[in-house]
DNA sequence: TTGCCGGTCAAACGTATGTTTCAAACAGAC
DNA sequence: GTCTGTTTGAAACATACGTTTGACCGGCAA
């Protein structure tokens, strides 16, 4: 019944209104009111607001770091020396991400959703705090894609991580809204699971695009 | 000096703070003190700060989608009855967005970051007057990509395009920021029409990957 | 001149926010 | 049981927000 409850209470109910709202868009007192507990606990406990969003995304991304340093470990074992290629990188990406313990089944969506509002809502003590605390895995997976992406120039590697990132960003940003309008028009069901597994293909294949044509094709000319 | 002043000097300075700093985050006297009006201006002209957000996004929405009908007119013209091809359609939207008349040169990045925000900020009012002012282009677009893409299932190219929407949305809403980051790393100056020209062939690929694989693929597996 | 009207201005309104305060309740050690 | 440090509770605080008000200005028609 002691802090931990409390503590827990509160982490959880601002993951899930953060996810559905954003973070100015959320009040604290939205939040205690959801996880049933005083107003000033959240101060009490954690400092101030900014200081709560740093708690909240530190309890996923903290174990999931950890999980993603394993699993290009694993990778960089079974590769034996050789550079592991594009998908095997991307894949084990989604995966440490799909395979995180979840507190419920809304888990992963809330865990990409937070992601995409981090990069997208401008947020300059959080984008700070990440960069501080999770560079690490992030320059790794910086690495992977370079060695696996050899024949790309520097600079069109570059664009085309941007393209990734957004893709993913802003796809899980919003991946709810997105879920709920196919599941009104087409009447399908998709896990978040199941939008990775359309997102890496649609990355590799992107990443490994022919170069990049500096002009516009010629009227009538096909893909491909 | 009356009006179409005050008026202008608003959405000039509305636009470009929504741009850098999303919509709940900018304040109305923000705004005023940017604009040097005052501050009833905005509720005397606009009548509340969401007409005002509407208001930034028509200014530029309206002739936009204009010019792209246009160019979906030329675009079907010129294949005579056959279904333009996914790179011509999305060269049609890139080319309608890059030629566009703008304010200044922050114009395009401008109106991509706000597009990108009018999806992500869960601003419920801007999505329906969206979708009610603008619905027709976007729906023509929308049929295009299906013609152009007819190998594609439904669900398949639905979250497809969520792919390519968010990786323009997210690129080029931060094109200003990334172009700095690349000319600092790489010395390296960009335009956003050539960001633009290696973003298509990136979307064109993805697009036409093979189809998603639900399952990750074995262990050393290749791309490809 | 007079009257009017679109536009601007400083000031205030009511509300909601993040944060602080301080007394009360609690837990565990002695 | 008493003491001590920690956690909760209701209330207040200061500030910022979007919006409204009513006085004021300037040009223009009558």
């Amino acid at each position: 019944m002691a802090q931990s409850d409390t503590v827990d209470r509160i982490l959880d109910a601002a993951e899930e209104l953060f996810a559905d709202r954003g973070f100015s868009e959320t009040s604290l007192r939205m939040i205690t009111s959801k996880a049933k507990v005083n107003l000033a606990a959240v101060n009490y406990h954690f400092g101030s607001k900014n200081a709560l969003i740093h708690a909240v995304f530190a309890r996923f991304l903290t174990p999931f770091s950890a999980t993603l340093e394993n699993a290009f470990d694993d990778l960089e074992a079974r590769c034996e020396g050789e550079p592991p290629t594009l998908n095997q990188t991307l894949w084990a990406l989604t995966e440490s991400a799909v395979r995180m313990p979840q507190r419920n089944e809304k888990g992963i969506s809330i865990f990409m959703r937070l992601l995409g509002l981090a990069y997208t809502q401008s947020q300059g003590h959080l984008r700070k705090f990440l960069e501080q605390e999770y560079s690490q895995p992030f320059s790794r997976f910086m690495r992977l894609l370079k060695e696996a992406t050899p024949q790309l120039s520097s600079v069109d590697r570059y664009w085309r991580i941007q393209f990734m990132l957004g893709a993913t960003a802003f796809t899980m940003s919003s991946s709810d809204a997105l879920r709920d309008i196919l599941q009104n028009k087409l009447g399908v069901e998709t896990t978040v699971q199941e939008i990775a597994a359309r997102l890496v293909p649609f990355l590799a294949a992107g990443m490994q695009a022919e170069d990049a044509m500096l002009v516009p094709p010629a009227h009538k000319s096909s893909v491909a």
